[in-house]
DNA sequence: TACTTTTGACCGACCGTTCAGTCATAAATA
DNA sequence: TATTTATGACTGAACGGTCGGTCAAAAGTA
């Protein structure tokens, strides 16, 4: 209908709609979901609240399109796709790619971690994330079949375990964890 | 005197108080603290919503009073108040404590984990919880010295995490969660 | 004009909290 | 024993407020 700026009106849409999903992000990460209200994300992005019904169905929309990005996100940047194998090298990358990531989006991991503690609300990205999460677990399995260990899956769900204690522990006090010597200490135990 | 002996009020009050901190500590384990309503609890107690209000000075003194009888419990069940170092038996034994703690008591953890995702409720309980955590850092930081680890303090951290990513996994998918193989391991590996 | 974006007043539901009043109980009285 | 009386656990309607969500109309853009 509209001959050609519809293009534009794509990216408009496009920009704010990414706008409202990064203050909504920042503001559950740090409040919680469900403290967290339409007008206050409204305020917050400077626009109305009735607005927020045309980039999103619902509160709960905005949350899985917050969480879906996230998690592809996640997928796409520590993508384990090589060929199937772990060198000790790939694994040090791993865990350095892991934590990075953990670094830099640690408003997701708050908001994630938040979110899997209430099983009502969980249930919709456990499934999500376990698409994430079980390549890696694959990997690490295989990695310590490999090095010949007694009981590899174990030795894997402890890896995961640790994982995610060191995200919890630093997401939630990243000025004082000493992260970096902590990850050193990881890869020399567990490499 | 009185149309009730004080005995007979003290064992109803203290009954009635017990009865409501359990079912409100399952609810908020399940839902979460926000989005468990104070008529969801009462309902569940089967006493009328006013009665709450009896006990209870609010929903955030009731969440407290939770908080405060298990961060106790959890003190006094694992006090490791010995004489100030730890054998490898002994750490062992403290191992062992800690995940039955968990099992035992995981819909304190549950609230717990979920609480400390929270920053602007965290607060209330990060301090107390520290006081309970402090002194097995420490032991844990005395055993690695004399152990002859090149950074006992790290070390410490990392076990430290290790039981939070454990209890974490754990608590929320305790039918699949190989906890005792687990435990095993943490046990080969870091005592 | 024709279309979309944007606004903010508005809605019903439910929140945490309050409080005037009810009721079962047991001591005191007769 | 029968009756009265004092007590506090207990109820439920109601309150001010906020929530997620709606919608008619204004503003902006071609």
């Amino acid at each position: 209908m509209s001959p050609r700026t519809q293009q534009q009106l794509d990216k408009i849409r496009k920009e704010r709609k990414q706008a409202i999903m990064d203050t909504a992000l920042e503001t559950f990460a740090e409040h919680g979901y469900e403290s967290t209200s339409i007008s206050m994300i409204a305020r917050k992005t400077d626009i109305s609240k009735g607005l927020m019904y045309n980039y999103f169905e619902g509160k709960e929309d905005l949350l899985t399109s917050i969480m879906t990005e996230g998690i592809e996100e996640m997928f796409s940047m520590a993508d384990p796709n090589r060929d199937g194998v772990l060198t000790k090298e790939e694994f040090e990358y791993l865990i350095d790619g892991m934590f990075e990531l953990m670094r830099v989006k640690s408003n997701f991991y708050k908001l994630y971690f938040s979110l899997m503690m209430q099983p009502s609300v969980s249930k919709l990205f456990m499934a999500k994330m376990n698409q994430v999460i079980e390549p890696f677990l694959k990997l690490f399995v295989d990695y310590y079949t490999k090095k010949g260990a007694k009981n590899p899956m174990v030795e894997a769900v402890l890896v995961g375990a640790l994982f995610d204690g060191i995200g919890f522990n630093y997401v939630f006090n990243p000025d004082v964890y000493p992260l970096d010597e902590v990850i050193k200490l990881v890869k020399e135990r567990f490499v």
